[in-house]
DNA sequence: TCTCTTAGCGCG
DNA sequence: AAAGCGCGCTAAGAGA
């Protein structure tokens, strides 16, 4: 049974639900959400336009679902589907619900509201979305490929919005003494904290430029010249080759500097609140399908402060990372059978050269980077024909999605997501060195975004994949966790996660879970078995290991 | 004063 | 000759 929601109706206990039965294209008569939600069972879906909005009410109110269709997130990837190419649902004019998502209400904008209070903009019936998303799947070129893929996408929504709920612990007295061991005491704002004046001065001294602000790219660049340092920029990579007095210093305050500003006390205070970090997921934010996110800069919490994630007393942090996951992905998407050997119950690198097809991890890991991003330069440009030949299939996969790019066509993950056509720039380009004006720099800016648009849908296969793979991992763990039993001490996660094992944070191939520390090993069987269970359900005919590596910490800081 | 771009850096 | 993919965030600087 699909519920579908239809919010935005003032209705005082959450959106009114309609029922469309299995294989029936008209709705049963509108109920409350109450009603619906208690006669509801595991196996019906329910149905809204954006689970970063509904869903997170139902939270709040400590509903929990168990399926879900977006329709959003699932009619931007059917309207792109090259699987549904000519479509009617593909080619019809954009509508409302071609609008990006309603920004969901972001935790220090607002503060807790009366349930269900959405500013859900008027959108057209639900209902008829639903029933046109599931024609256009059916009379796909991949229905189940598709299907999958909106199940898997929607199950990530489903995660996103509880993680966003439950919260990624947090301890604000960590973080602080993290950062008064580093900076020295708090300034007051708009002041250098005391390490870094100590560093400004030192800086100063050595380029003898006593009022030079570090801060400022071209000054900085300008003094650094004028004392005879030469580079090119002021990038810590570039400084790291020269050999000047001003380098250890300078290199220090920009490590603290970008501390002080990324992650900071203003960044606690803006981000922390009950002791918990609520970042904004963005599902398939990234046209692959990645995650993106919007808000404290989730996707890039240095290690420096991961000290501060820390589990609650009684509980622990459970942290699991599919190791080398992308080049497996391709083992998978490519068929390549001496691959998935190579990676059969270890690493993959290291099965590289136990295969005999390079002579170090450290090559088999620039090489295979090299095939996926497409780099040529240095050691990933001497392994990569050690590699063609040990691996045609594989290498053979991405080379051709390169080169449909190249040609400005789209390509297409395992599970039909399809890449976005190149950009006006590479068209024009591409016109530009036909014309009969075209000079030698046309030509070569063509042969340039080409080559761009081609590393482009190299990577896009590989890395969409990965994503569905991860989604479906979120999916299998989620659902794994919530059958464990409840707890007997209760965390300071808002229900229904207070006594229930619950995913508190996901980067790409990586998630950390919030567990009872004497649930610790059946969680870590579960991020295992899901792990297993993804691979199955993507290249199930295939024998292709994704191995987890499984870290129990009391700080996320501990796992790797 | 506001908005946009760029350089740089962090994560996978 | 050089050429690796994706993402977000901050501060400075440029431009309106």
């Amino acid at each position: 049974m699909h519920l579908v929601c239809r919010p935005g109706t003032g209705r005082p206990d959450g959106p009114e639900v309609l029922a469309v039965p299995p294989g029936q294209d008209v709705a049963q008569p509108p109920e409350t959400f109450t009603t619906a939600y208690e006669r509801s069972s595991s196996t019906d879906r329910w149905v809204w336009a954006d689970t970063a909005v509904t869903y997170r009410d139902l939270l709040r109110g400590g509903h929990r679902v168990e399926r879900a269709h977006d329709l959003r997130l699932a009619r931007r990837v059917l309207r792109s589907a090259a699987a549904l190419e000519a479509s009617t649902y593909a080619t019809a004019p954009a509508d409302p619900w071609d609008d990006p998502a309603p920004v969901a209400s972001s935790f220090p904008a607002r503060q807790a509201e009366t349930l269900f209070d959405v500013a859900a903009p008027v959108a057209p019936d639900p209902v008829e979305e639903l029933l046109a998303q599931q024609g256009a799947v059916d009379g796909s070129a991949r229905p189940g490929a598709l299907r999958l893929l909106l199940a898997a996408e929607s199950s990530a929504a489903l995660v996103a919005a509880e993680m966003h709920h439950a919260g990624l612990p947090w301890s604000a007295r960590v973080h602080d003494e993290l950062l008064r061991s580093e900076l020295g005491p708090r300034p007051r704002d708009g002041e250098r904290p005391a390490r870094m004046h100590e560093l400004v001065e030192s800086v100063r001294a050595a380029l003898d430029a006593p009022s030079l602000n570090p801060d400022s790219q071209p000054d900085l660049l300008r003094a650094l010249r004028y004392a005879g340092v030469s580079v090119d920029s002021t990038r810590q990579w570039d400084l790291e080759r020269v050999d000047h007095p001003v380098i250890g210093p300078l290199l220090e305050y920009k490590r603290l500097a970008r501390l002080l500003t990324a992650n900071g006390w203003a960044w606690i205070d803006a981000w922390v609140h009950d002791g918990r970090f609520r970042p904004d997921y963005v599902v398939s934010g990234a046209p692959s399908g990645r995650w993106a996110t919007s808000g404290g800069g989730a996707l890039q919490l240095p290690h420096a402060v991961r000290p501060a994630v820390v589990a609650d007393p009684g509980w622990t942090l459970v942290v699991a990372d599919a190791a080398q996951l992308e080049p497996r992905v391709l083992a998978g998407l490519a068929r390549d059978e001496r691959l998935a050997t190579a990676g059969r119950g270890g690493d993959i690198y290291a099965g590289l050269v136990d295969q005999g097809v390079v002579d170090s991890r450290e090559h088999a890991k620039v090489g295979m980077l090299g095939a996926l991003y497409g780099g040529t330069s240095g050691d990933s440009g001497l392994v990569r024909p050690r590699l063609v030949r040990a691996f045609p299939a594989a290498l053979g996969f991405v080379d051709a999605a390169a080169r449909e790019g190249e040609r400005g066509r789209r390509v297409s993950t395992l599970l039909g997501r399809t890449s976005p056509p190149p950009s006006g720039g590479w068209g024009e380009a591409q016109s530009g060195a036909f014309a009969d004006s075209a000079t030698a720099d046309d030509e070569s800016r063509a042969r340039a975004t080409g080559r761009a648009q081609g590393r482009f849908t190299r990577n896009f296969v590989v890395q969409g994949t990965a994503a569905e793979w991860a989604s479906c991992w979120l999916a299998s763990i989620r659902q794994r966790l919530a059958a464990l039993p409840v707890a007997t001490d209760a965390c300071l996660a808002p229900a229904p996660f207070a006594e229930q094992a619950h995913l508190v944070y996901f980067l790409h191939d990586e998630v950390v879970v919030h567990a009872p520390a004497g649930q610790a090993d059946d969680v870590a069987a579960i991020l295992r078995e899901s792990a297993a269970a993804a691979g199955r359900l993507l290249f199930g005919d295939l024998d292709l290991d994704f191995p987890v590596t499984v870290a129990v910490v009391e700080s996320y800081a501990r796992a790797k």
